[in-house]
RNA sequence: GGGCAGGUGGCGGAGUAGUCAAUCGCACCAGACUGUAAAUCUGGCGGCCACUGGCCUUCGGGGGUGCGAAUCCCUCCCUGCCCA
């Protein structure tokens, strides 16, 4: 048992090794001033120590190891694109980048929830979750190179026995945990605060310490947990590491924000579907998209002055980055079709009804159109409810039902009777 | 262990015996307009009934008082806060 395990730290520790070796004789370290500009500044919230620091060994030409954790609670957004996208910079540059895929630390859930404690998920949900992650971060990050790596920390943290945990603790005052801003603002609302939670932040700061990172790149809203990897770094290891926070998807004027739902478009959003999200956004949100989730230059960008084309050029070059120009190009078309020229979308789902004839209040609710009859009721008397293009006034009526008719309800549900 | 405050529709949060299917905000849906599935404005937002009205089931669970309860009483369950 106490054998294996050493052999298996012995492996993990000779392929970190071998990693960095291959990394060393096969990469060289960009230092071109324009690229470390950019991977400095754009779509940057802050850089812990220094963002001095920082430059200074970039151009020094100086190899680092960089890493971002993403736990595997759900699926993979834009905001994650956001992060991944910076590290991207920085894997072009010559760098050596870890995706720590945190299988442990989302069993915990990093608390980002204001009022409620995250669900703990189960190990099975978790490996679920990450099942399609790596194919998709393949969009953004260079997987060919060999100066990317994916980890995972249940290798080290399942590790752990009470007394290390308790050593690493012991690093951390409660004073210091309870500084973050979530914890007080469940305090301030009387919520609680579980004590796993609690303990989060020190199970992501051994991460940065096993793997001995130099620098840990994440969104802004994980600021607090990378820090205290910097502090038990400097603790345990007495080294000095950079932390760079992005910034977050957010209308800079503040109001009327979608919350998280804005970030919430998944990276494996059907293209269409991505396409028009994007077109939903608000009009503030069209710089910081730019800035955030394009791999375009910005200036480029502020060229359109139609806030309506910019969006549209912002939805299109996300697409096209997840899933290619010509793909990108039809969830274009498609959208033009439907809102801007009211036509039918090109596809449109079938359903098959056995009934012949149905009071129109039924045939929605069958159809999956309505959740009830009031609601059905109410779409009608909204004027809401289009058969074959004609839109229909009577709730009472009785529908002939034929093949190839088309329902729909509003501007986006289309039905065909099959 | 002691003291206190609560549990209401998807969420937040009013209401403390009749006018409550339950104010309001968010989210959501529809309409108008436009530059789009944006913004703004308007309307809707438990269910059922061939419907300008009527019925049914909801306010943590169970029981009770009363003509009448989300609102009062009893009991059980759950949660938070404070003191020790």
């Amino acid at each position: 048992m106490i054998k294996n395990e050493h052999k298996q730290n012995f492996l993990r520790k000779f392929r970190l090794l071998y990693g960095k070796l291959l990394v060393f004789y096969t990469m060289k370290i960009n230092t071109d001033s324009k690229l470390i500009e950019e991977a400095l500044t754009r779509g940057v919230e802050k850089i812990y120590p220094s963002r001095q620091a920082l430059e200074t060994a970039l151009r020094a030409g100086k190899k680092l190891l960089i890493y971002t954790g993403i736990d595997p609670t759900g699926k993979l957004h834009l905001g994650h694109g956001v992060v991944l996208g910076k590290l991207r910079q920085f894997q072009d540059l010559g760098h050596e980048i870890v995706v720590l895929i945190g299988d442990f630390t989302a069993t915990i859930g990093d608390p980002t929830g204001k009022s409620e404690t995250r669900k703990p998920l189960t190990r099975r949900q978790v490996l679920e979750n990450a099942k399609n992650y790596k194919k998709q971060i393949s969009k953004i990050l260079d997987v060919k190179k060999s100066n990317l790596r994916f980890l995972h920390n249940e290798e080290w943290t399942n590790k752990l026995k009470p007394i290390d945990m308790l050593g690493l603790a012991s690093h951390f005052t409660v004073a210091q945990l309870l500084e973050r801003d979530m914890f007080q603002e469940r305090i301030k609302i009387g919520g609680d605060i579980r004590l796993h939670e609690f303990l989060y932040p020190i199970f992501q700061a051994y991460d940065a310490v096993t793997m001995d990172v130099d620098m840990q790149i994440g969104g802004n809203d994980q600021t607090f947990n990378m820090l205290a990897g910097r502090t038990l770094m400097k603790k345990l290891k007495g080294k000095e590491t950079f932390v760079l926070t992005t910034k977050l998807l957010t209308d800079p004027t503040g109001k009327k924000m979608g919350k998280t739902e804005l970030n919430m478009i998944n990276l494996e959003e059907n293209p269409k579907e991505m396409y028009g999200k994007i077109m939903k956004w608000p009009d503030g949100l069209i710089v910081p998209g730019f800035e955030l989730c394009a791999r375009i230059s910005i200036d480029e960008a502020k060229k359109i002055t139609n806030p309506r084309d910019a969006k549209a050029k912002l939805a299109k070059t996300i697409v096209k980055q997840y899933y290619g120009e010509e793909t990108a190009r039809a969830a274009e078309r498609e959208f033009n079709r439907i809102f801007k020229e009211n036509k039918l979308p090109t596809k449109i789902a079938e359903l098959k009804i056995e009934e012949r004839k149905l009071n129109i209040l039924d045939f929605l609710v069958k159809t999956n159109l309505a959740p009830s009859k009031s609601e059905a009721k109410r779409l009608v008397l909204q004027k809401g409810v289009k058969i074959n293009g004609v839109t229909q006034k009577d709730w009472k009526k009785i529908i002939e039902i034929k093949t190839g008719m088309i329902l729909q309800v509003g501007k986006r549900k289309f039905l065909k009777i099959s």
